[in-house]
DNA sequence: TGAATATACTTTGCTAGCTAAGTATTCGTC
DNA sequence: GACGAATACTTAGCTAGCAAAGTATATTCA
């Protein structure tokens, strides 16, 4: 309620969630990068372990990344030979998006890396803990979400 | 525990601060930059409201970001009239990094700002669970960072 | 005192995100 | 069937982060 709460960063979720996003995707990144996948290639294979085939498009909305970013991550990921483009004989403006044989090859050793990063992370915090936290960290987002399509910047607060 | 948990990103605490992040970092940019501050330069601000007077090195770890980003985001504030830099007369290397009276103007409306994003983000979430949610994120923060710190990249885990 | 080490800041050059605008294709509708 | 709107992807150009190496100054200690 008072503004001079949120001088202090520890009080702010923003700057957590960015402090803690940054150490994340470091340490991953120390696993991931000796098997010559970057941190932002992994948001990308991790989607398409679970779903591959799918539209550049929609890996874009999956990942939860603009069009620009996956244009790049894209081509990056193609020349390093992890996943292939399939033009759609329906529609000429699509690519659909495949796994080759190693990018599908890599899931079980980067998902083991994944899973020691977060057990590492979460050493010393109850499940009902974290799970409140899941909860509370997807609702902040659906409201902002939501918020920020609705309303222009400089309407309606307070 | 199991891997396959989390191919689900909304499963991953790492993916949830990722887009959290950027939700608040794009709304509260928003707001600030019609005053002509940037989310970059916001954190900054923020560390010099609770203190100025202090040096570039200093700044760096409170607002947490290392010396490159620090020295490019001190030149664009200088720039913007919003702080000024004094050189140490003790110890040549170092400068101070003084808030200018335009700087220290903007500490109440911006401040209000980030009380009506977090409010926002906050709807229908009670103090509970947002206590909780601080707490988890400054440990997970906690055993990453020193995890880090401690250890290379390859050795010990499991 | 002077050589080795440490510190404070800068430069260079990379990654990864974004917006805005551009191109090609498809859809809808008159 | 053709024109306007929507869609899928690309390009251009910006911001903000990083590591590694460079420069100048202080500190330590033999």
């Amino acid at each position: 309620m008072s503004a001079d709460e949120y001088l202090d960063p520890m009080h702010s979720l923003g700057y957590l969630c960015r402090i803690n996003f940054r150490v994340f995707s470091r340490m991953l990144e120390g696993y991931t990068l000796p098997h010559g996948v970057s941190a932002g290639q992994w948001r990308f294979l991790r989607v398409l372990w679970e779903q591959d085939g799918i539209s550049q498009r929609e890996l874009s909305e999956r990942v939860g990344t603009r069009e620009p970013t996956t244009v790049r991550a894209v081509r990056g990921m193609v020349g390093a030979g992890l996943i292939e483009r399939r033009p759609c004989s329906r529609d000429k403006r699509k690519y659909f998006i495949d796994l080759t044989q190693r990018g599908r090859e890599l899931r079980a050793e980067l998902m083991h890396m994944v899973v020691a990063v977060n057990e590492r992370a979460l050493q010393g915090i109850s499940d009902q803990e974290i799970a409140t936290t899941r909860r509370v960290l997807a609702r902040t987002y659906h409201n902002l979400h939501e918020s920020m399509q609705n309303n222009s910047v400089d309407d309606d607060h307070d």
